[in-house]
DNA sequence: AACTTTTTGAGAAACGATTCTCAATAAGGT
DNA sequence: ACCTTATTGAGAATCGTTTCTCAAAAAGTT
């Protein structure tokens, strides 16, 4: 639990509610520098820690082994995840049924849908 | 390109074809190893890697950091991985309206549907 | 069976993400 | 402004997966 109000602190908030989608902590410190420059790994490692064991953030695991972090508590969605520029991008799918068509004796308790490809950034002509 | 037939090639192709889904090189390990003992994770990760690169093998990226191997150019399918015994399990969802709903400047190539929950052996009572 | 060349086993090494260490810095209260 | 204590930065350390090394073993050919 933190307990003071740090600029490091406000910046790695301010850039995680302003994203489109989960980021990497390599993509909050970058992110995070403009505001707070020389702002370390480590910090921005231990703050997202924090959040998510405060359970203001969660913790999103797509297919490239990396922790990415958003708000915890929005409404449902799944993820784009660029194969080009490795970004990730919340997006909203149907997906009511999912889990209704798992073999009955698996217990399911969440999902992941992630569609790959390229963002718009990328995507070329 | 492999040149000669080994137990040890055979004894992972083995596996890998009766496989329920996606294996890790551990598994592989482990489930070959009652075919071929002393079988080592370093001709599993050579042989699971000259599959891939001829086409044989897919590799699964699934939520935790382990590289899976299936059989390529099977029907397309999605997967359940197991919090519990940390299997991966092949299952059947209807997913063909999914690309469709990703905004339009977004281009897919590409998509996973993963479940998460306990199997069949882990689900209690 | 002898021979040549690929393949293997075992452990060391590499690699990238994440965590730790600790002296230096900065919050927040007085 | 001062003091106490949480927080930070920078790099070292760790952790787990995957790859590399190289002498020893096995495949396939004659």
């Amino acid at each position: 639990m933190s307990k003071r109000s740090t600029r490091q602190k406000r910046a790695i908030d301010e850039v995680i509610h302003n994203a489109k989608g989960p980021l990497s902590a390599r993509d909050i410190q970058s992110a995070a520098s403009m505001i707070c420059p020389r702002l370390s790994l480590a910090t921005v490692y231990r703050v997202v820690r924090d959040g998510a064991e405060a359970g203001e953030l969660s913790v999103v695991h797509l297919e490239d082994n990396v922790a990415r972090y958003e708000v915890a508590g929005g409404k449902h969605h799944h993820h784009f995840l660029c194969h080009c520029c490795s970004r990730a991008f919340d997006i909203a799918l149907p997906c009511s049924v999912v889990a209704d068509f798992a073999p009955p004796d698996f217990r399911v308790t969440r999902h992941e849908i992630t569609l790959f490809g390229s963002c718009p950034d990328c995507a070329v002509g």
